[in-house]
DNA sequence: TGAGTGAATGTTATGATATAACATAACATA
DNA sequence: TATGTTATGTTATATCATAACATTCACTCA
């Protein structure tokens, strides 16, 4: 498990190898990586916290590359649905994937102090809630973990 | 553990046993169980799925309880505040606690076909949550747990 | 008992998030 | 080049949520 996130990593790499990445799954599945579609998931590879719709948008309006809410809707509902970024429900906000290689279910943790989000690698969370499912018949199709708290830089800052 | 919310069981109960316990535990804690703050519970309490701040709204102008959002938010933040209901983030709803009488992480399975929502009982969620966001230094403080799928009977309706 | 206090409610206005619906353009391919 | 499909542009509007301030209510204690 890892945490990529909070603490310090080269993110320059985060940046470019997750557009790489994307680009290149997006050749072997016919989907086509427009040049929305990529500014959008590069402005939310920007920074590990999640950004609004409309703050996207901003930055689309002020590139010419869309002006209106439908452009920045759709762009993030194409790396919604194809795994390249999820949506925090909590925040009403997307955020790049931060395991892109893997076919995984996202587990959130969601700094209220600084808003920077970590999305944690583990299959437990799906495990124990597919045995809990399992007993009432409930078949997943998607989860959403969010967990809200303070991060260890948080705590430090705090005298916690 | 249980899943109230799918399948069947004594509905009125539910309501009558929820109101007498909320006020209960109101006069405990010296909270003000208001008539709009009842009445809302009762309409959650009424349905196990998630009720809009705005459709409560509807009912509450209709009663002469309140005509405008505040009356229906402040109503909704208090008792979610109290752990009496719960916010579906993934929908932006709002549903009654299915287990007022304990203190719990709550765990929502969402149909996707019905909109029933059980609420499950079980602290293996936060056991696990707990122990991956310990590896990390994060101090949880929430959790938001919301699975979507499709119940047991929208799967035999479905010919599935 | 009535002045003060704090909580709850009433009300206006607006902010923030999201999508329906339809028009046009770009692209693949038969 | 005709055709279907996908993506984009655009308008309009639906839906969800709260800031800010006025008023009322319930309680308490001098």
């Amino acid at each position: 498990m890892d945490a990529i996130g909070f603490g310090q990593h080269d993110h320059a790499e985060c940046i470019s190898n997750g557009l790489d990445l994307v680009a290149s799954q997006c050749r072997a599945a016919g989907l086509k990586f427009t040049p929305v579609r990529r500014r959008v998931l590069e402005m939310l590879l920007a920074e590990h916290r999640a950004h609004g719709a409309y703050e996207i948008l901003d930055n689309l309006r002020a590139e010419g590359l869309g002006s209106q809410p439908p452009v920045s809707y759709r762009a993030l509902e194409f790396l919604v649905k194809n795994g390249f970024a999820h949506k925090i429900e909590r925040l009403n906000a997307f955020i790049a994937c931060a395991h892109l290689a893997e076919n995984h279910a996202p587990v959130f943790l969601i700094c209220r102090a600084c808003d920077s989000i970590a999305e944690i690698y583990t299959d437990l969370a799906r495990g124990v809630l597919g045995r809990a499912a399992k007993t009432v018949g409930f078949q997943i199709e998607r989860t959403a973990v969010e967990v809200e708290g303070i991060c260890t830089t948080c705590q430090e800052g705090d005298g916690v």
